[in-house]
Formats: structure tokens, C-alpha cells, sequence
DNA sequence: AAAACTTTATGAATCGATTCAGGCTCGATT
DNA sequence: AATCGAGCCTGAATCGATTCATAAAGTTTT
């Protein structure tokens, strides 16, 4: 417990608490001999500040949560990746949390955020959130919604077009042939969800001829739930089978691949053609390489944690909302071998 | 910036700071009464602790900080869940830090976490950090080793035995009839590689006849990587090429998988068998499933958290070393059509 | 040489929760 | 009636960094 205070820093320098503080903190208004002599005695003491002090006086705080829906996605694993790098730029520290779609660890991650007076908060909410988040403002805490377009515009949001995207996905499943289209997603409450499945929709309406689009709904987005779903699926009698699937994203989609084999053949591409969404990592390393809407998952943390800074530096900014495209990655899932 | 505290709440209740903060900390010294009236308070007011306050007076803090070695890296996505599990039992949050096998980051987030005076470190480290971590105990900051057994026993620790993991891996190739293995892994700044090829070496002395083991370094251990060392062995003449490889993991596994094909036809299992560590859960989906040494993750995360929160609780225990064994998991890639 | 600035340093007040020595009430004990 | 103790409450002191009004020293201007 050797607390090593600003205290002890001045006297080991010779010079006051508030000099210490200066050095510290506007090193510029001190003189040079000042700065050198409690240089040396933070050095020699070990001295290291103390962020609850600090926050207690200043009210600035040094640290951020990030509220995700699933940290078992690689996805959001590059998403908050993105966020740590541009943070580390200004040593600014993830305070993290993962609500597995579970709005009761939401409500907990955002009080404890709340206690901790962080800077801001980052979330890829579950459900209405907004009102918590409104509390939350009106404290002085800043919060930016990840890869979810704020419909109201009352927080600025850092998204992916996921209704273009799932227009996208379906048309690539249209143009390469295929009429009877199975949307697997779920639960509803996530936006994303709903989104992909009107994009979805939308291309099925806007195609020349007749397409089918039915929804086989999932209780969350996991590579187990891809997975039942696909047994669902396969459970039926050929005829009634889709000849390609939407999923609502990577993990759905490896999940199905799993799933749509019969006596170790796969199904994939040539009776039902696949296509995800996200484009993590593995869905190239696939037992079919996976076709995908990939997202800038890294860029998308990265901008959401700047706007986030930007706007607890000036209050006065009005909520933005930055979307950036989805992008067609085609693989073999959607690639009939003739 | 309503900025309500414990004397508003005092105020409105009419009772003194004092009684507010025994309601908050230890409701039983109170009389019902009051604790009726501070609470009404809180809830009208909508007030909430300020943890900076409380944690610079009481010196106790509600986050644990985490440094990953690798964030991306699914199998650390896992760990990172059994931590925030058994932690939000108990009210703590997770800071997390992802140092990406950098030892300048490493260094930059233990100091932050310093400053943050969190409760407890854990950590999957990169090469010796012991100095470091010992100096954060002499401040009150207890630590935990997690993936990485503790050599010295200076700290405690909650890892998967590597070397164990190692022999049982080059044991499941030498018994399916291999005898060329190629060990693929790097950096050897990190324990686990070198353990994971002691095991393999180990191995391949004990079998009953020769067995080769080659060493394929990596830069890091990513798919990428993997890809890359995938390519070097390809670019060797057919017959100088291992007939096994295990990987150190299956990152690395799943990048060697995609280099490992010849004119659209892979070589695994026939002409290489593959085997990973780690089993995260798309080693399961990869395009020849791959085998893997399995890792409770999850359990990892929970243990380490319950252990570095009993240290905490009581400095007097002394440092100890749990360690799980590892489960080879069969599947095509080590095993030959015939 | 006096006046007017600059530059730099000082140290007390402050942030909000916790702690704890001391005080008050009221019923029980002597 | 005096004393005691239990139960409850009070409020000042405290944690460590920051801030800011004030002062001291040094420099330039007149």
C-alpha cells in the first residue's frame, strides 16, 4: 500500500502540489528546471496518478463502455477492436459489457456505467433503449448507438445499411437463379434483424418474376440456433425445401451449413444456395467458403468512438448518423458448381 | 448535469449524509424508517453513487481489468465471457485491453489500469511480466495469470496444460500413421507455443520409432499467419512436405486449411492431417472440420475471476495454480478417407 | 527609477462518499 | 433518582488531484 501521493511528488521536488498538478497537466505555463525536478521524483517514486481523484475533482473521465450484443461475434470482437485502437490514441480505457440479448444485463451494464462516470457509452442496444440512454445524457454521458441506425435522431449512430444489405444479399440470390428464399433471423427485438428481413422482402417484391420469401424465425443469432433452424429445414420433404437461405448473419449461416448435409454431402451450393451477413473472419475459412454482406466492422468502432469524443468535447454538436454500405462478398455457398 | 449527491439525499430525506451513506452500505445499522425515507429520497432524486468518490475515500473498487492477448481470437471472446459472468454476480465490470502480442500495449494498459486503481489484473501475457505485475501487487492490485501457468508461483494462475495438450496432439498423429510433423507456431515469446512444442517434441522422442518434428515459425498467431506458413510448405516439392501438422493453434489451423489445396482440392486429410488447440467453436465449421485440443474457455474466465476476487478478499492467500487438462477432439482433418 | 506587465509558483478550497468519535433518547438496572 | 447501555444518528475529517485567487520574482516600458 505504498500510496505514492502528489503530495509526496512535491515535496520529493521541492515545489508545491499545484506545481505538480501543472506539470502534470499543462506542462507548458512551468518552467523547464520545475518539470525536470518533478520528473525525477515521479520517476524515483513510482508515483502514478489516481483516476478517482481525478475524476472526483475534474469530472473528466478516462474511460468508455461499450454495451454489445453478442461478445461471442467475432464481429463485434472487431467492432470494439476498432473502438480500443482509436481510444488508445488518447488513453481512453473499454469499460466492457455483453448483454447476450438479454435486456436485464443491458439495464445492469448501463447502471454500472452510470456509477462509474464514464465519458460515454457505446451500445449495440437490444430493443427501445432510448429512454435509459435520454437519463444518462441529461448526467453528462454521451452515448453512441453501434451498428443501429437511430430512427428519431435523437443519438448519433454509427450503422450499416442493413435494409440495402438485405436487398443486396436476396438480389444476388434472385440473379443467380433461385425463387424459393427462406429469411432465417431472430429474435425481432434486434433491429438489425428486422431491417435485413424488409431489405429482404423488398427485393423479392421489386424481382420481374414470382419469388417466395418465407421467415423461419430463431430465438437468437448463434451458431446453435443456425443450426436447429437448419435441422427444421432439412426435416422437411425435399420438394418443400428452399433453394437458398438469407441469414441474418456469419453465425446463423455457419450453423446452417452445419446442418444442411445429408449422409455427409453437403446441400451447399447446388440445392440450396447460402449467404450471410458481417463477413467475419471465418466465413472465408468455411466448409463452404461463405457468401456475405461484409461490413466494416473495425472502421465501424473506430468512427463510433470518435464521434463519441467529439461530442463529449463540445456538447453542443447535434446527434449525426453515419451509415456505411454493406458490401457483396460472393464465395462458393452461392456458387453453383455446374 | 444534475449532479444529485448523497447530501441532496440527505436533504430530502432529513437525515444527515451519515445515514444515508450507513442505508447504502450497511442497511442493518439503521432504523426501517429511516431507510424508508433515504430510499423514497433516492428514488425521487434519482440518485446514483459516484463510484469516483467512493472508491478514493473507501479504496475499493467494483472493475477488474483484463488484458487478452488476443481479442480477435474467439477462444479469448470465450474466457472473457466466464469472467463477466462471475463477475456481474458480484457487481464487477470488466476493463478490458487487448495488447495484440505487444508489449508496448501490454505495458500501456497495465499502467492505465493502474491509474484506474481497479480491483484485480488478469492477464494472458506476452513474454516475462512478472516485474511489472509484482509491482502492481506492492500497490494493492492483485493478479491473475489466465491461459499461462505460473512458473514460479509468485501469482496465481488458471491455465490449460500446454505441454500435456502438445503430447496429446503429435500423439493422435503419430497414432493415425504419421510420421513427417511440422509444428507451426510463433512468436515463442509466448509460453503457451513453446509449451505446445515441448509436448510435441516429447512426443515424437517417445514414439517407438522415428518420427521427424520440424519447427515452422510464425510471426503471430493468426489466420493470416497461418495462411502464410501454409504457403511456405507449399512451395516445397511434394515430397519434402510434412504429412501432419498441428498447429498452435486454430487460428493458425484454419489459415493453414485455406493454403493447403491444390487446383480447388485440398490436401487434408489425405495427404496432410491437420490438427489445432484451442477448439473455438468454428473449428467445428471449417471446410474440413478440424481436430483440436479443447480448452474449457469459458470455465478459464469463470475460475480466474473467483480466484483474483478471493485473493483480493484476503491477501493473505497464497498464490495457486489451477490447471485444467485438455480434450483431443476428433475430426476429419486427422482423419483419412480411406 | 518607477510603473506596468509577464512568468511562475503557492496553497487553500473543492469534488462526493465514507468513517468514526461523540451525542441523543429511552427504557432497563441499581 | 441516578446510572447505564442499546440503538440510532450526526457532522466534521478524510481520501488525492485540480483549480484559482494571490503573491513573488523578473522583465520591459516609460
Amino acid at each position: 500500500m505504498a500510496a505514492v501521493s502528489i503530495r509526496d511528488v512535491a515535496q520529493h521536488a521541492g515545489v508545491s502540489v499545484g506545481t505538480v498538478s501543472n506539470v502534470l497537466n499543462r506542462p507548458g505555463e512551468v518552467s523547464a528546471e520545475s518539470v525536470r525536478r518533478v520528473q525525477e521524483a515521479i520517476e524515483t517514486l513510482g508515483y502514478v496518478r489516481n483516476d478517482a481523484a481525478r475524476k472526483l475533482r475534474a469530472g473528466v473521465s478516462t474511460t468508455v463502455g461499450f454495451v454489445v450484443l453478442d461478445g461471442q461475434n467475432p464481429f463485434f470482437g472487431d467492432v470494439v477492436r476498432g473502438a480500443e485502437d482509436e481510444g488508445s490514441k488518447s488513453g481512453i480505457a473499454i469499460l466492457y459489457g455483453n448483454t447476450d440479448e438479454d435486456p436485464k444485463r443491458e439495464r445492469m451494464y448501463l447502471d454500472l456505467f452510470e456509477e462509474q462516470q464514464v465519458r460515454g457509452v457505446l451500445i449495440s442496444p437490444y430493443g427501445d433503449i432510448n429512454p435509459r440512454l435520454e437519463r444518462l445524457r441529461a448526467r453528462g454521458i454521451a452515448a453512441v448507438l453501434v451498428d443501429r441506425f437511430s430512427g428519431d435522431g435523437r443519438f448519433s449512430s454509427v450503422s450499416v445499411d442493413s435494409v440495402t444489405g438485405g436487398r443486396m444479399a436476396v438480389e444476388h440470390l434472385i440473379a443467380t437463379g433461385r425463387r424459393r428464399i427462406a429469411f432465417v433471423g431472430g429474435p425481432f427485438e434486434i433491429r438489425q434483424v428486422t431491417d435485413r428481413l424488409a431489405g429482404a422482402r423488398a427485393a423479392a417484391e421489386n424481382a420481374g418474376e414470382h419469388v417466395d420469401l418465407e421467415v423461419v424465425a430463431t430465438d437468437a443469432l448463434t451458431v446453435a440456433d443456425g443450426a436447429a433452424a437448419g435441422a427444421r429445414v432439412m426435416a422437411r420433404p425435399r420438394s418443400e425445401r428452399p433453394d437458398a437461405i438469407f441469414a441474418a448473419n456469419d453465425l446463423l449461416a455457419l450453423g446452417l451449413l452445419q446442418a444442411l448435409t445429408v449422409e455427409g454431402r453437403t446441400l451447399v451450393p447446388d440445392e440450396i444456395a447460402l449467404i450471410g451477413f458481417d463477413d467475419i473472419s471465418f466465413a472465408a475459412a468455411a466448409a463452404v467458403p461463405l457468401s456475405s454482406m461484409r461490413q466494416p466492422s473495425r472502421m465501424i468502432g473506430r468512427t463510433a468512438l470518435r464521434i463519441l469524443l467529439e461530442e463529449t468535447a463540445d456538447p453542443e454538436l447535434i446527434p449525426r448518423q453515419t451509415v456505411f454500405q454493406p458490401e457483396l462478398v460472393v464465395r462458393a455457398s452461392t456458387t453453383p458448381r455446374r
